[in-house]
DNA sequence: AAACAGCGGTGATACAAATCATCTGGCACT
DNA sequence: AGTGCCAGATGATTTGTATCACCGCTGTTT
């Protein structure tokens, strides 16, 4: 991958793009693109390491992202699994210049490195655009509260049932799907082990609450698993 | 509290503040005075209600705030607990139209309101203000990726030591405290019940950790909370 | 080919914490 | 003074889920 980095570099400059670029000026457009880069990583890199220093935006142009947390007792959480044109790590960077929370790519991936400076001197510049970053920033944090809600509240089935509920609606927009994660990642996205998440899919599965055929996943009733959600 | 409130308004109005003042130019500060005014609550008062309509920016002018979220099982959570100083609720405002959790007084308190229109406009000229508003909104959801992980990885003891901790050094900043909450608020805080969060502090006291007289919390070995807190 | 490491899966067991029950004392009503 | 009501506290019991132990399978290393 490194021998060939800036024959990439070069080839993919021209496709740069931003969420909320139609609110840039041609001439901060132009800033941007100049001061971006395209890096692609394959399946489990790492993009960045909890505690290392912050000096990039970066943005998925393409692939999926877990966002995760390593505490010292070795557990491992995962806060959350970034999309196609997300932002990675923005609260990351703007709230402190360590990352307090990791990145990997769950699978072929292309991030966008854009220059932290530049980004806040158009922050400064461009209301329009603070505006719209602060309302991601806010829904954002709106999303964590509902995990919190979630993990702290919720037993088990509650649990699994968000999960199946999350990749369903935000990740794929799709009843039927293919689980991107192991088991051991999709526990710790449930804030569950390995064993106990295995087993409550196999209720379900049991349960015809959904259809499961190693990775593949259907839905059969959305119905259950929302209330199974909802009921906690 | 209704019938003197023109006279409080008019009392009160020159007072106003806000954090990061100082970015504002006098115009700017001019406007959000005269948009702004304070309302007083008392103990148990609430402020919003989650499912309401955002309409205002609030920030707390004297007096301690509980963020909180209500279950449709009954269950509640304590997000946070708001100082003075602290902006209210500005994910919710600037992530959504409808607020998605309460805030309630916990003790006296004064909030400043201000028009939520005059503030997206100084967003929009003053990029100054937007960076530290995005820098502050950051923190706060790094706080709750904080709490997520305390709450999903962390047992008992871990989690009572981090409410033990949470009101030492971000709301009192003392290790010598009286708890503003009830019992039942406490375990809403740190994910358990009463009953869970009673016996858990008993412990605390009789192995010497803390001095514990009703709500008076004197922390005697920050050692061992910061151990509890770290080995989960 | 053998050794191993990691994943999916299952059963048995242990244990932390929720739940249920009950008692106290303080405070607010009539 | 008496009734009800909520907060703090403690004990007994139940239960959800983590932990431990294990199997088969696949892919990788040596």
């Amino acid at each position: 991958m490194i021998s060939n980095f800036s024959q990439e570099q070069a080839a993919e400059t021209t496709e740069i793009s931003l969420p909320f670029m139609n609110v840039l000026s041609d001439e901060q457009r132009d800033v941007v693109v100049k001061n971006s880069n395209i890096v692609r990583y394959k399946e489990r890199d790492v993009i960045f390491l909890q505690n290392t220093r912050t000096s990039h935006i970066m943005y998925v142009k393409s692939g999926l992202v877990k966002i995760y947390k390593e505490g010292r007792n070795g557990k491992v959480l995962i806060l959350k699994i970034e999309t196609p044109n997300c932002f990675l790590g923005l609260t990351s960077v703007f709230g402190h210049d360590i990352h307090q929370y990791s990145a990997a790519a769950i699978e072929s991936t292309e991030i966008c490195f854009s220059d932290i400076n530049i980004f806040k001197t158009i922050i400064k510049e461009n209301g329009l655009f603070a505006n719209k970053l602060i309302n991601t920033i806010s829904l954002e944090n709106l999303f964590v509260f509902e995990r919190l809600m979630s993990q702290s509240h919720k037993q088990l089935p509650g649990r699994i049932a968000d999960v199946l509920l999350y990749f369903a609606e935000k990740i794929f927009h799709n009843t039927s799907y293919t689980l991107p994660l192991t088991r051991r990642e999709l526990a710790e996205l449930a804030g569950t082990t390995k064993e106990s998440f295995i087993r409550t899919l196999t209720e379900f599965k049991n349960d015809k609450i959904i259809e499961l055929n190693g990775s593949e996943v259907e839905i059969k009733s959305m119905k259950i698993i929302k209330t199974l959600s909802e009921l906690g």
